[in-house]
DNA sequence: TTGTTCCAGCTTTTT
DNA sequence: GCTGGAACAA
């Protein structure tokens, strides 16, 4: 058996963590400190050295990306395929636990899973139907606090009844957000996760065969875990000591979205028997990066301990630089990036690092009048497009009729003459019969009350998807997804020339048809279920994967946080300015801060050769001149290891561009200031005033005359072209 | 149904 | 100051 290629590449403590014997354990490991590297070969040591079935191990990570990269390390150390070891993210393997027991976990057969802005949607319905005004229930305010809930593993028949009525309100909405999807058969990331722990909770025959099956559980980027997370994997390693978890106190940069950091302090109190070991030789960022880092996040109270080193040198000084202001910023930016391409470096290895993605603006404007070529990560995903939403939105309602949510939204895309009227009639008969959308449309037809032209849409409709339904039977994957596109009249839709960027759309039709094809349906993990639904499911799970390759040389633009996990020769750590990071939001917040803090010791480990740190001295926001101060962790730097840079010549002052305005005020032709006017809707006004020329010519109008039996309009602004108005 | 105006909001993000 | 969504007029 050679096991050196599972320890030689690892230093001491790697090892130490690697062959330890199977043990609760807790690995702290700085960031490059080779954190992926020993959960790889960990597995493979126990798969290799203590012949563990791969069948045995689970491992979890956060992303699908993580996860893809863990599968592949381990079948290319082991040269075995590893699929009949579970690796993925919390979600995908709660997915899976709930598909293959979707009865005890109380759960239709073909439920499916809706991302947040599903969710969203389905909330926003709520609300109406509950008759709660959007802007007393903002309706991301009541998603946040039922994944909230969720995330803490709080259902609403848990929660203690209080007095108080916002409390009282939000637990009705969460009460009827849970029936709701119940009866729709839908389930969000947060319930994926509660419900996943729910199971093997009342279950004690699925929990047991689980517990018998994982061996040994691993966890990537343990930090971040929630609580419900947190409690899963507990469950399932609990009186077995058999969780390894690598993390970084120092990296949880979640705390925001529920990770809690208290969960590697519950580690050590639930595993009595465990291990801790300290990953801190960095193989990634020359000393003066380290020394640094080190010293910013020495700041923070409270932590691990932790002190990152490298044996190959103190490499160049970091550089600061004080832009004029946020221009003089991302010039100075892109000169550096001009100088790195000239000595042949590649713009791969250069990132831009901001607290905001409205940050990005200036930089990508100046990059392109460069002419280099960059990416923006962060933008919107392929499977997140409205257009695929759409197309996605048919399929689920071809495999799940009560699947509301895709009701609603394909039930007039494309335009087929189903107005609000008739949905709400059906949203009214499915509400009182407590009904899906789907069989309460059937049964408004059959009422017979609907006007010809509506029932005729909507028997139209009906019938488009039990036809689609069912001469998509017997076909292949991609066959039924082109089928769907092209019945549901969709891509016709898109190529009419009003709608904006309809090629694009129809494109990106096509593409998901291309997805399809090229969609591995694993049917020998994933024999519960279609492979329609799985589709759909992956769509919704695992989307992220679909997004660009970085196969094109493009300098890499990205907030802090997405940052995480990624390494780049040259940095740039851009808009180091109090207010903007540390964000204005968490000044006045001592734990807050400390997590902004966090943020920028995770920024400054990126940074594998030169680091370039800089702030604008005076800075556009929100419309407004500001004149920030230097960041705060600027000073936590130690002066030895930064240099200044000294401004350029070529620096650009200030111009104050005097905007022409371009209001004439006058008043033309019959209509003047003060004049009386008659409107056929709004009854008897008083012109208040005039602006705009020829077509754009529009009066502000105080109607305070009306109709007989009307109420009085008030101020309307009205176009002349279009509005006829009496001169009186 | 569509195009416009109005208005709030304005960190970070994966699943 | 910009942007996205809601409200409103036609």
């Amino acid at each position: 058996m050679d096991i050196t290629k599972i320890i030689d590449p690892l230093n001491d403590a790697q090892r130490k963590a690697v062959t330890a014997p199977s043990q609760a354990m807790l690995v702290l490991a700085g960031a490059g400190s080779g954190k992926t590297r020993v959960l790889v070969h960990r597995i493979a040591w126990q798969i290799q050295v203590e012949n563990l079935s791969p069948h045995s191990i689970l491992a979890v990570t956060f992303t699908n990306k993580a996860a893809k990269e863990m599968r592949n390390r381990i079948e290319e150390l082991l040269d075995i395929p590893a699929h009949a070891m579970w690796i993925g993210t919390f979600h995908g393997i709660a997915h899976r636990l709930l598909r293959r027991h979707a009865k005890q976990a109380k759960l239709p057969e073909t439920f499916q899973v809706m991302d947040s802005a599903d969710q969203l949607r389905v909330i926003k319905r709520l609300l109406n139907a509950l008759n709660l005004a959007e802007d007393k229930w903002p309706p991301r305010q009541v998603q946040w606090h039922i994944n909230a809930q969720k995330d803490e593993g709080v259902r609403a028949k848990h929660t203690i009844e209080t007095r108080d009525i916002y409390q009282q309100q939000m637990l009705a909405i969460y009460r009827a957000y849970e029936q709701q999807c119940d009866q729709a058969g839908l389930v969000d990331f947060a319930e994926l996760l509660l419900r996943a722990h729910e199971l093997l909770r009342d279950n004690p025959d699925v929990l047991d065969f689980y517990r018998q099956r994982f061996r040994q559980v691993h966890v990537d980027e343990f930090q971040d875990t929630n609580t419900i997370q947190y409690a899963w994997l507990r469950l399932l390693t609990r009186d077995s000591d058999n969780l390894f978890v690598v993390g970084d106190d120092d990296q949880s940069i979640y705390g925001w979205r529920g990770a809690k950091i208290e969960n590697i302090y519950n580690f050590q109190r639930h595993y009595a028997n465990h291990q801790v070991i300290k990953l801190e030789q960095n193989y990634r960022s020359t000393g003066n990066i380290l020394k640094a880092a080190n010293n910013i996040i020495s700041v923070n109270e409270g932590r691990m301990g932790k002190e990152l080193w490298t044996d190959s040198g103190a490499g160049e000084l970091l550089s600061l630089y004080a832009a004029f202001n946020e221009q003089d910023e991302a010039y100075f930016v892109v000169e550096r990036i001009r100088a790195w391409i000239g000595k042949n470096g590649s713009c791969n290895d250069v990132a831009i690092l901001y607290r905001s993605n409205a940050q990005s603006r200036q930089f990508e404007e100046k990059l392109m009048t460069a002419g280099i070529p960059y990416r923006v990560y962060g933008g919107l995903r392929f499977f997140d497009r409205a257009e695929i939403k759409t197309a996605l939105a048919y399929l689920r309602l071809m495999t799940n009729r009560d699947d509301d949510a895709s009701f609603e939204r394909i039930i007039n895309t494309p335009t087929r003459g189903i107005g609000t009227k008739t949905i709400d009639d059906i949203r009214a008969i499915a509400q009182e019969h407590g009904i899906s959308l789907w069989t309460a449309a059937i049964d408004l037809i059959n009422r017979r009350q609907l006007s010809a032209r509506a029932s005729n849409a909507l028997s139209g409709f009906l019938h488009l998807i039990k036809c689609v339904t069912e001469q998509s039977e017997g076909l292949e994957l991609y066959e039924k997804v082109k089928l769907t596109i092209e019945k549901s009249g969709l891509i016709e839709f898109y190529q009419k020339a009003k709608i904006d960027n309809g090629e694009e759309k129809v494109e990106n039709l096509e593409e998901l048809v291309n997805a399809a094809r090229s969609f591995v349906f694993d049917q020998e993990n994933e024999e519960y279920l279609g492979e329609l639904d799985m589709f759909l499911s992956f769509a919704t799970l695992e989307s992220g994967d679909m997004q660009g390759d970085d196969f094109d040389d493009c300098v890499q633009l990205m907030t802090l946080h997405s940052a995480k996990g990624l390494e780049f020769k040259l940095v740039f750590l851009v808009g180091m300015e109090e207010g903007l990071f540390p964000s204005q939001q968490s000044l006045d917040d001592a734990g807050r801060l400390e997590e902004e803090r966090r943020l920028c010791y995770v920024g400054i480990t990126r940074a594998m050769q030169q680091l370039y740190l800089s702030y604008a001295e005076s800075r556009r926001l929100y419309g407004r001149e500001t004149y920030p101060r230097p960041s705060r962790f600027l000073r936590e730097i130690p002066a030895e290891c930064m240099q200044e840079i000294r401004m350029r010549s070529h620096v650009n002052q200030p111009v104050t561009t005097i905007k022409p305005k371009k209001e004439s005020l006058q008043a033309i032709g019959r209509y003047k200031h003060g004049q009386r006017v008659g409107h056929a809707k709004f009854g008897e006004g008083i012109i208040l005033q005039i602006e705009g020329e020829g077509a754009q010519e529009r009066v502000q109008i105080n109607f305070n005359c009306a109709p007989k039996g009307e109420k009085a309009a008030g101020v309307k602004w009205l176009m002349l072209a279009y509005a006829k108005l009496d001169v009186l």
